[in-house]
DNA sequence: GGGCGAATGTTACTTTATAACATCAGTAGC
DNA sequence: GCTACTGATGTTATAAAGTAACATTCGCCC
């Protein structure tokens, strides 16, 4: 999928959901579109405030909110970063996969996987919200 | 396990591994020790400051650091948080889970279940190092 | 008791995130 | 049209989290 097309589907994914892709949400999410991988909320920040003058951290923070609570992007706690999920049409669980030597991402479908985690958590009394996990580990060309 | 012995068993612990709970990184386990579930770093810096005077964040960190790589705490991403660890001798992998309403945490042991996602990162080219999973969702009390 | 490495102290700063309040834009009802 | 409301954005200020860099101290070996 295109950088056009995404765009026209997140706005329509927003849409269905009840709310709005506005004029800066939706510049946001071209930011981070334009960065392989994991960006930071202050790149986003600097990259908004070269395209339209001043903008302050709130400005920002709020679009990113917005766009991880409609699914378009996932929040990377290890890295305090995001990431634009590519297949937020379907409800899906998945496993982001983080390098520790290179810091590269990749998000993985893992639906079928987290039925031994889900009970596991319901033997403990916990009940698991839909999420995404997040993991450590090696990528193939790091892994040599 | 009560606190003398687990700091005693923690002190042996980190001896096996060739290594020293000094005077300081005990202090700051037994400051984490004391309170329930989760504790940030700052909180952890004010209660030192309480007891010895002045301290600086990089005490802190530095201890926390340290207790974490000798597996005695883990750290919890999503929260900028530690927990204390309390099977830390045992090689293993574990689940914390954290409870969205009420922020309480709680760790199961999960090294069967992990085999799954494993294999999911097995299929993408990626090594998954040992770790500890952190997922959110609701804990006993807050379900109803 | 001099030299070495690990640990800790100290200063200053960076990065990340949010609270609180002001303003603006769209729109439903009058 | 005007008003009142709601959601979005702007603005200011500050809180929270984390680290770099260098100084000092401590324990230990020779
Ligand atoms: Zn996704
Ligand atoms: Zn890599
Ligand atoms: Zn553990
Ligand atoms: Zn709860």
């Amino acid at each position: 999928m295109n950088r056009t097309d995404y765009l026209q589907a997140a706005e329509a994914h927003c849409e269905r959901r009840g709310c709005k892709l506005t004029a800066l949400r939706r510049q946001v999410l071209e930011l981070v579109l334009r960065h392989e991988g994991v960006v930071k909320a202050y790149q986003v920040l600097a990259d908004l405030q070269k395209e339209r003058g001043i903008a302050a951290p709130p400005t920002v923070y709020r679009a990113l909110d917005f766009l991880v609570e409609q699914g378009l992007l996932h929040r990377v706690d290890a890295l305090n970063g995001f990431v634009v999920c590519d297949h937020f049409e379907c409800q899906h669980e998945s496993m982001i996969l983080v390098c520790e030597t290179c810091g590269k991402v990749q998000e993985v479908d893992v639906i079928a996987a987290l039925a031994g985690l889900r009970d596991v958590a319901d033997a403990a009394d916990f009940t698991l919200s839909r999420q995404n996990l997040t993991l450590t580990g090696l990528c193939k060309a790091c892994r040599i």
